[in-house]
This record gives structure tokens, sequence and C-alpha cells, in this order.
DNA sequence: GTTTATTTTGTAAGCGCTTACATTTCTTAA
DNA sequence: TTAAGAAATGTAAGCGCTTACAAAATAAAC
């Protein structure tokens, strides 16, 4: 009889405890929702769904019920019905580099505020691990998906068309492109460089590059500036265009080797900042004067290049926008608007202390 | 008749283009592929989550039903009925500060090998939106969530406890942590700082810090900074310790502040390399010497950081180890396993070229 | 006070999958 | 060869929501 007793009593705390502690077996469905407010589980979907279309006083009840059961809508069993995850797909090259930090944050608040979710992932600028990415994420149920470039494996525009998904392309422009984008010109933007420098009266160029095979940003910034010296009259040869990751340290050992060759350039152009960067703190390690010797410009305009000593001549791109344009392309597009579907971004040369004339007497 | 002839005509044209541009109305189900490979659903379902328990002759058929079907399979659906999703969110505090780049590459990539996908989110320093995030999350059916820093909300612990859901804390460690955390002593970690720069000789100290309100990382770097200086009789003024955001510029208006005091610090402890280079960037543009008139001192260790003239002393974290281990904490969780709920990450000081004796002719 | 039009609410049928359990098929051992 | 046990497969019941459609309540028109 004791013993009996005391089961009792434990089996009656363990109970309490599990009410205050707010530790349900089940969380609260739609259902237990719906009899806590007396009325059906549609008039609950609706309150959550259109609750303008809920007289006042229901809505009120069943809003407090929500409250007082602490329910939250099974994201599952929502998207089986409706048909939309409200999530949206993102793949990115890398996170590591700074260039998408800002265009994702920016890409990502602006999903959030329109209530959808961002999934991330990432490809290694290796396009059939974009591939497997994107129907990782087909997969997953998102409603859109963003991709960056204007290169992609043709079956992954099959995949996405076949179910009719949204996407948008950026980081890139191109006026006839058969696919949504929201981005600028690359290759034209590229080409405003070597402009700037051979109207100081540079002659002597040289390039550095991000890896441009799989990387169509990095071949059209790179025939950009080609294509621009080139009608100046100006040819490069192989040793003067280097080609390595987008990694400080690559710019800097690019550079090194610049400087050493025997007739070294008098302007480096670089196809981004992070190798800018590098290129620039490199001449400083070593002692090289920019832009007395040597000139640099990047190309991306990060946060850091302003505030280099001297400060970075670059491409300032306005990733924030573009962010923001591509989120707003894919919440139209499933909200069925037709946005336009060509969006192109405006990009601006600034001219900071990391070029000049060229320093004849040396 | 004509009419009707063209009708049927185009009808029947209409969907064979359909079928040619594999444009079906309905993606394929679990149900069609059953029939084609004429087995039962369950017998698919069998298929695609443990194989090895399908004969291998049906396996193959199966498996060639859904090759050739272009079957994919529904996550709304599948998420409702095993209540698994299969994704993992993280609630970050920016994307902008290259502090968290590495640290959530390598998170995700180890989700991603375990066949999880990243739901990432920002709460841009803010507890409240941290919090929104989070239920959002929840909303979305994440299986794991993943925050940053050992202070949150009570409630975001309330709602995932409730509802079972695994999480970790990273950035940050504490043995008597109440919560799985990896991470590594925020506190402990800053204090080694000072003690370098004080063996050194330096006595006049000031520091540069992120908002310590809201972000305990920044708190206990502060602390442990200060304490680490009053344990050798330091006690800093006022005007000495700077709060700023992570930003650049933020850097180097505050080193600019510090510099104009009329008796200017001869090191300078920043709780960030973003922080500490922008000191170090506005030494250079100011024509200050570092380490000769000033010695500056980081934390994180950023690529940037050993690329600086001059190379900056800092605080090595393991940042990618980090996002490694905390995806394995949830992946073992959800596996059924337990993990070490507290997992301390060493850190290490990287003695650069920053930070010197103090000139005493100065 | 009816009748009709309109708005609000309820009913119930799925959505496409997983999985407990029942059934069948294949092994193994006697 | 056969019975018992093990392994493979099928059956069917949900999972929790949305949404046609039906029914009821309300408003408007006569």
């Amino acid at each position: 009889m004791r013993i009996h007793f005391y089961q009792c009593m434990m089996a009656y705390e363990i109970k309490t405890a599990a009410n205050i502690l707010n530790l349900p077996n089940k969380p609260a469905t739609q259902g237990d929702v719906a009899k806590a407010a007396r009325v059906s589980t549609a008039t609950v979907s609706r309150v959550i769904n259109q609750p303008d279309s809920v007289r006042e006083g229901i809505r009120l009840r069943v809003q407090m019920a929500i409250t007082e059961l602490d329910y939250v809508a099974d994201a599952g069993a929502r998207a089986l019905a409706s048909k939309r995850s409200r999530c949206i797909g993102a793949v990115i090259p890398t996170l590591a580099n700074a260039i998408f930090a800002d265009g994702i944050e920016a890409f990502e608040s602006c999903l959030n505020q329109a209530g959808f979710s961002l999934m991330l992932t990432t490809s290694g600028y290796d396009s059939q691990h974009e591939l497997t990415q994107v129907k990782t994420l087909i997969e997953r149920g998102v409603d859109a998906v963003m991709l960056v470039g204007l290169n992609h494996d043709p079956l992954i525009y099959k995949l996405l068309q076949q179910r009719n998904i949204p996407y948008v392309l950026t980081w890139a422009y191109q006026r006839d492109c058969l696919h949504p984008c929201v981005g600028f010109n690359n290759y034209e933007a590229a080409k405003l460089l070597p402009v700037h420098l051979t109207s100081l009266g540079h002659q002597r160029f040289a390039i550095i590059s991000g890896i441009s095979e799989a990387n169509d940003r990095a071949l059209d910034r790179l025939n950009g500036m080609k294509d621009a010296l080139l009608a100046q009259g100006i040819r490069l040869s192989k040793d003067t265009i280097i080609e390595c990751t987008y990694k400080i340290e690559a710019g800097r050992e690019a550079c090194r080797d610049l400087l050493n060759l025997p007739s070294p350039p008098t302007a480096i152009l670089c196809s981004n900042d992070v190798l800018a960067a590098g290129a620039l703190l490199e001449c400083q390690a070593g002692g090289v004067k920019v832009p007395d010797q040597v000139s640099i410009a990047g190309f991306d305009d990060l946060a850091l290049s302003a505030n280099l000593t001297p400060s970075l001549t670059t491409m300032h791109i306005p990733f924030k926008l573009m962010g923001q344009l591509s989120a707003q392309y894919l919440i139209d597009r499933l909200a069925g608007a037709s946005p336009q579907a060509q969006q192109q971004l405006q990009v601006e040369l600034r001219l900071r202390h990391s070029t000049a004339a060229p320093n004849n007497q040396h």
C-alpha cells in the first residue's frame, strides 16, 4: 500500500513538473487550438493565413488560444498542404571571401522581411558541386533559388524549370541573358580600369586575376581588362597575367613575381580587392612605393580598400542593393508578379591614391 | 469538322511539347515510382531511406524508376511523416564581419556532408531580433539550432527545450555553462594580451573594444583585458577604453582619438582584428610608427592580420574547427548520441611585429 | 417580414510521405 | 520434405495542415 502510494505521488509529481516546465509530450496542433477556441481547424488556418477573413471576435479567441497553447504551425504539414515552403535557397561560391558577405546579408534581410527564410549553401567555385547543391535545395523544397554568376550547368536550369521554381542569377548581368539576372556587366566594368590607367600614361601593365576557369565573373573581368588594353594597342605577355585564388597571400605572391620581372609593370590591375590589397601590402612589406613605383587598382571596393595607405583605386559595386533587388525579384515572382527579368546595376570607379601617373625617372 | 480536327492536333502538339520539354504538370510522386517499379510505396521509401533493407533486384528496379521519372521526394511530406526536416538553423550576429565567415563556412560544409542543410539568419547583435529569428527557425521546423555566444533571451532556451530541439552555443565557452557550447573562453584568452604587453614593459594602455552591451564575447574580452591589467596594477581611465562597432573605420577613429590624448598609450589592445587593423592603418595613414611609437594587438587572427605591415600580433582562434565541432555536436545529438556538451578549444597568441617593447626615448 | 445576396464558418478530402504491423517469401535446420 | 525462424514486402493508417465546397449566419433589398 505504501509503495503504491509513493508511486502515485511520483507519477503525480512528474506530471506536474512537466506542466510547470511546459514540457508537453506533443506540441499543440491546429486541432488543439481549434478545440480551445471552439472553432474549426479551417478557421484557425484562416486566422493564421488570412486574418482579415475572420470576424474580430473569433479571431481574437483563436489568437488567444494560439498564445495560450504556444502553438507553432508545423512547417512540414504546411508545406505539404500549401505547396509552399517559404524558404529560398542560395548557392554562393564561398563565404570565406568578403565579396559575398554584404550582398548575402542584404539578400537574407530582405527575404526575412517578406516572411521567407534563407537556405544557404556553398559550391567552392565547383560547378558540379553547385549542381549537387541545387538538387539538394530542390529536395528541401525551396520556393526559389539564387545563384551567383551567369554560367551554370544546363541541368540546373532544366531542373528548376521542370519544377517551375523561380530563380535569379546575380553578381553579373548581360543584356541578352536568357535567364533572370540582377547585377552588373563585369566585362564592361573591368574595361574602365585600364582606361583610367592608360589615361594617366601607363604603358607597362600586369593583371592579377581570379581563376577564370569556372568563374565567369573573373573571366569577364580579365577579358574586359585585356580588351581595353588592346584597344590602346597594349598586348600583355603571358607572364604579366597571373591567375590565382582570391586570397590575400596569393595576391602578395603574384605581386612579388610581377615586380621581379625583368621589366616590371608600372600598373597592376587586380580583378578583386582582396588580390589588390595583397599586392598593395606586398609592396608595403617590400618597400615598393605605391603609386610612385607602381600603381595598383582593384575591383569590388571592400571596406578595407578605402582604409589602406595609399587608399585603393577600385570599382565600387552596389552589393547591398544587388542583394536587395535579387531578393525582391524572387519575392515578386513568388507573389505572381512579373518583375523585370534583367536588371543592370551601375558601378562606379572610385579614384583614390593607389594609382597615379607613372614615374618616368624610374 | 475541320476545326475539331485542328483542335485535336493542337492539343496533341501541346501535350507532346510538354513531354519533350519535360514539363509534366505534376512532378512524380512516390506512388508513380512504385507503380513504375511494380512495388509498393513502402518499398520505394525503403530504397530511399534504408536501401540495405531491400533486395538488390528490386532496389535497382526502383532506383531506375526514380531516375526515369526524375523523382524528387517532397520535403514537406517527408518532414510531416518523419518529424525530421533535415535542416539546421543558425543565428549569427552578422555576415558582414569576416569573423563569422570561416566558422560558418565550415559549419555548413560539415552539415552538408551529413545530409543536412543550413538555414541561416542574422540578428544584427540584437537579442530580441535573435529571439524572433529563433522562433522563425522553429516554425520552419529545423531539427537543431546553432547560436553565437552564451547570453540569450531565456525564452529562446525555453522554446527549444519545449520542442526538444538540440542546440549549441558557439564562439564562447564556459566550464560551468548550463548549455551545450563549443568555443573558447573569451575572458581568459583576452587576458593573455595584456600579459604579453606588460611583459614587454608597457605601462600606458588603451583598449578598443566592440560594443560590450548585448555581446558577451566583447564584454568578456574587455573584462579579461581590464582584469589582467589590474593584476599588474594598471587601472585604465575612462577615456582609454573605447567601445565601437566592428568596422574598420571605427577602429581608425578610436585609434586617432587615443593618440590625441594628452598622454597617449604606448599599447593599444583591440578586442577584434577588424578594429586592430583599423588602428594599425590609422597609424600608417598618420605616420605613427608601429610598434616604435605604439604597439597594437588584435584578436581573432583574420587572414588580413598576418599580411599587414607590421604584421599584427593577435589571438588565433580555430574558427574552422569550431564550426566543424559544433556541427558535429548537433549531428551526433540528432543521431541519438550524447556528445560532450562543453567543448573548449585552444587559442594561441600569435606574436608578430605590431608589438614590441615601448620606446623610452618617446 | 421575406427573399436574396453576401459574408463567415464548418466539413472533409486530400497533400505525399513514413512506419507499425500483417503478410508473404526465402533460409535454415531437423 | 517440412516446420520454424528470419528477411523482405505490402497494407494502410496517420502526420498536421490547406482549401474546395457546403452550410450557416448576417446584411441588403424589397
